[in-house]
DNA sequence: CGGATCGAC
DNA sequence: CTATGTCGATCCG
């Protein structure tokens, strides 16, 4: 999608701003001044709900950077000092780790569903146009944005700014088609590169380049294929933007005049000889720009649109350099320090991934503008922020970021939301959820996932939101599941604003909390169980799996015990389970069937008795919810409890099973405790801390050594994206706690530097213990040399392949949250006063 | 864990 | 009339 940013309302105080982007209308043009725009906008916005929840959210944030102001004003000069020293430490390790090898690109398609749009439909070609609906516009073409209509802006208000504007609603089997012949493309450069969206994409093109140098020219050779569109380019001058010299040649590529580009090109590519063709080929170098070049003129040849492309050393600065040139042009930022070191100069903040409008008016009110602003100010930043923001600053105002492209983990959640016009009858709002239930039940079962959260999302007629989640013990999945669940969170935000009722203007489902594999293999089984002669094709009874979070007992007592139940379960009756239907039954209700009830009254209207097959009780007043927990404990071979009950944590504590808590909480303990043991106590003591300030290679004796102590052992600490580049290390996942811990992994002592013949990690950090306190640290100074070489010092550890080096993101951020008390981090901290709406609904 | 917020697309 | 939908991350309590 395209920037929204660039036609973003911002409400600033009093008044709402619009922002013109990088092309917008210069004097004497078709189109709109900003002036004329920010008033029509004011005109169509002002006394509106919206507007006047945007002039709160203002209001909040202004109360917000007041009070960091406020804090600023507190801070001693001592302190500063201090927070210099400590973060230029980091700056300085950042620097030496900067990793400039790799050439990393970002591509971006311009305006593109808008410019799908008019490929397919010439006659948009010369008009004003966006894709969305009156409500909102998803993006607009380069016509359009001259009259200020730009993405994420509502469609009404777009037809003020240009009546004659033309709303094509969004189609977006179109556009993925679109976006899967481009990544066709792309993926012959980087194998492995990274979609973001449709029309946006990283990709990592270092092997690439290796090969393609010693490439023949007919590798590098293209045919102009088909008939060029022959569309006003509504690029801007490439002189406008230069100045910097490595603006590249390109943008002119692709302009109606082929005889001009071959030319062009001939006279970039060095390989280019005279014997090409006239004008029926294009040879393209072998440097990173005609590498890019490459790209987009074939992506425009195969489907006849645009992109925009950035080529840099980290995907940070390629995402910025592609929006540099856009449209259909490309910059690059070429490997060297000092080259990264100019574009970062002047770059306002605002263009980084990452800093929104809300970090951008904290900063600025800073006096932040400019990202070396931001570096001048990193010692105040690193007092006013939380870690991970200043560290992300740092990372920023230094022109670092990551140079691995990833994909994404697993999902984390999936969700359906809707807007609507008011609902407030509460019968209507019971309906809505089940329909968002539903259709989130079918997206889960695409693929495969239950959770274990629930969340609901409602935003009144007012646009204020409330989120309210609820977590179960047993995975949901189905409409049914999900829907008694979140009936019951709304249940409670009705009751809460009752006698009033709650005037809804969206709605929202979403599940998180999603099983692991193993797990999953284990609820479904249950559930498999459950439903196994309603449904005709029960999940086999898979071996019960040892993360399970009712895991207690061994392995094959277990499975003994599970077979049995099987047995058991196979034996009994099975009229019991062919309605575990109180559910079905609602499946089958049409939506439009009134359910006013159902709500108020308990779970549903008639509940079907459930029957336990391993401890043979029978309760008629089990829901489904309660009847899983109740199989799940009995499965487990543990006492019988009591009933349970899936009730919102207003009314009563969830977990009002002290059964299950206490082994979520032992996991939990037997997992970090020691360790954080170690650091608070031992680590983040006063003396030490004063070793951190007199001496940076003693204080990052102490950083490693801590990090080392929480390797391997938060059970979270996994390397992601965010910080490869800073610890630097291959591509392995942490791995899961359990192997961690298994007798196979090597234990290096950084303290001693001795292998530890240990069984455990426990034991291992007990020994880690004992070395520091016994005052070898002075040792370390004496070695310090060694020690302060990451990669001796840095041993394997846990045999997950991966080192150590002193700068792990996550891992300080880990452990800094575990040693708040800690007075190097005296800094105060962020303090977004979140003044909870009280009123919300009312 | 739950809730709010931010940011991106 | 008419101001999205979906997701991950972070922070705080």
């Amino acid at each position: 999608m395209d920037n929204v940013e660039e036609g973003e309302i911002t409400p600033s105080n009093d008044a709402f701003q619009f922002r013109m982007g990088l092309n917008d209308n210069k004097a004497g043009m078709e189109g709109l001044d900003k002036e004329k725009i920010n008033k029509i906008i004011m005109d169509a916005t002002k006394g509106s709900k919206f507007y006047e929840n945007e002039l709160k959210k203002d209001k909040q944030l202004n109360q917000r950077i007041e009070k960091m102001m406020q804090q600023k004003s507190q801070l001693t000069s001592q302190q500063i000092k201090k927070a210099q020293l400590q973060v230029d430490r980091l700056a300085l390790e950042l620097e030496r780790n900067r990793d400039l090898s790799r050439v990393i690109v970002h591509v971006d398609m311009d305006a593109f569903y808008a410019a799908v749009e008019m490929r397919d439909n010439p006659e948009l070609k010369d008009t004003p146009m966006a894709v969305g609906s009156m409500s909102m516009l998803s993006t607009s073409n380069y016509h359009a944005r001259r009259y200020g209509v730009r993405a994420a802006m509502p469609g009404f208000i777009a037809k003020k700014l240009c009546p004659s504007l033309v709303i094509v609603p969004v189609n977006f089997d179109k556009y993925r088609a679109v976006s899967k012949q481009v990544r066709e493309i792309l993926a012959q450069y980087d194998p492995n590169f990274l979609p973001m969206s449709l029309d946006e994409a990283y990709l990592d093109i270092t092997d690439h380049l290796k090969e393609r140098i010693s490439w023949p020219e007919d590798k590098r050779s293209f045919n102009f294929e088909t008939k060029m569109k022959d569309e006003k380019n509504p690029s801007q001058d490439p002189a406008v933007d230069g100045g910097t010299k490595e603006l590249c040649t390109s943008p002119i590529l692709f302009e109606d005049s082929p005889s001009l580009e071959v030319e062009q090109n001939a006279h970039v590519s060095a390989a280019t000889s005279a014997k090409q063709p006239l004008k029926k080929f294009v040879v393209f170098g072998t440097s990173a720009e005609e590498a890019v070049n490459e790209m987009r003129f074939r992506i425009e040849q195969e489907t006849t649109l645009t992109a925009s492309a950035g080529i840099a050393p980290n995907m940070m600065l390629a995402k910025v350099c592609s929006d540099k040139n856009k449209p259909n042009g490309q910059y690059r930022i070429v490997s060297e320090r000092q080259a990264v070191k100019d574009f970062i100069k002047d770059l306002p903040i605002r263009k980084v991934p990452g800093i929104g409008k809300v970090t951008e008016k904290m900063l600025k009110a800073l006096g932040v503008m400019t990202c070396t602003d931001l570096y001048q100010q990193r010692a105040l930043l690193s007092l006013l922020f939380s870690e991970t923001s200043w560290q992300n600053f740092l990372h920023i105002s230094l022109g670092i970021g990551s140079t691995h492209i990833e994909r994404d983990g697993e999902r984390k959640s999936m969700s359906t939301e809707r807007t609507f016009s008011e609902i407030s009858c509460t019968k209507e709002q019971y309906d809505l959820c089940r329909e968002l239930c539903k259709d989130l039940a079918q997206d889960l079962l695409k693929e495969g996932l239950k959770g274990k959260t629930v969340t609901l999302k409602l935003k009144n007629v007012k646009f204020e939101v409330r989120t309210r989640a609820l977590t179960v013990t047993s995975a949901v999945s189905t409409e049914e599941e999900i829907f008694s669940v979140a009936k019951e969170i709304l249940k409670t935000e009705i009751d809460l604003a009752s006698p009033e009722s709650l005037r809804l203007r969206l709605m929202g489902v979403r599940v998180s909390g999603f099983l692991n594999e193993e797990t999953k293999k284990h609820q479904k089984s249950i559930v498999g169980f459950l439903q196994n002669e309603k449904s005709g094709n029960a999940v086999p009874l898979g071996p019960p799996d040892r993360t399970s979070p009712s895991t207690q007992t061994p392995g094959p007592q277990r499975q003994s015990f599970f077979n049995q139940k099987r047995a058991a379960r196979e034996q009994m009756g099975r009229e019991t389970f062919t309605d575990s239907s109180g559910f079905s039954k609602g499946a089958e209700i049409d939506s439009a069937e009134p359910r006013t009830e159902m709500p108020q009254t308990e779970v549903l209207p008639q509940k079907p008795d459930y029957f336990c097959p391993i401890c043979s009780q029978n309760k008629s007043d089990w829901d489904l919810e309660s009847f899983n927990k109740h199989i799940d404990r009995c499965l487990t071979g543990s006492p019988l409890a009591n009933d349970f009950d899936v009730r919102p944590k207003a009314e009563v504590n969830i977990n009002n099973d002290d059964w299950e808590k206490e082994i979520n909480s032992n996991e939990i303990r037997n997992a970090a405790f020691s360790i954080q043991n170690l650091s608070n106590q031992t680590l983040d003591t006063e003396p030490i801390n004063d070793i951190v300030y007199k001496n940076t290679i003693e204080s990052n004796i102490v950083t490693n050594i801590r990090n080392f102590h929480t390797f391997g052992v938060d059970p979270d600490s996994v390397c992601t994206e965010k910080e490869v580049d800073v610890c630097n290390t291959e591509k392995e996942p942490a791995k899961p706690n359990s192997e961690m811990a298994s007798s196979d992994q090597i234990f290096i002592c950084p303290v001693c530097n001795v292998k530890q013949d240990v069984p455990d990690l426990a034991a291992f950090n007990r020994h880690v213990d004992i070395c520091l306190n016994e005052g070898i640290i002075e040792k370390l100074r004496e070695e310090r040399v060694n020690i302060n070489h990451p990669t001796h010092n840095l041993q394997h550890t846990g045999g997950t392949g991966r080192g150590l080096t002193s700068t792990n993101a996550k891992l300080r951020t880990k452990r800094s949250a575990a040693t708040n008390q800690n007075p190097v981090s005296k800094k105060s901290k962020p303090n977004p006063s979140k003044n909870t709406i009280d009123r919300f609904f009312k």
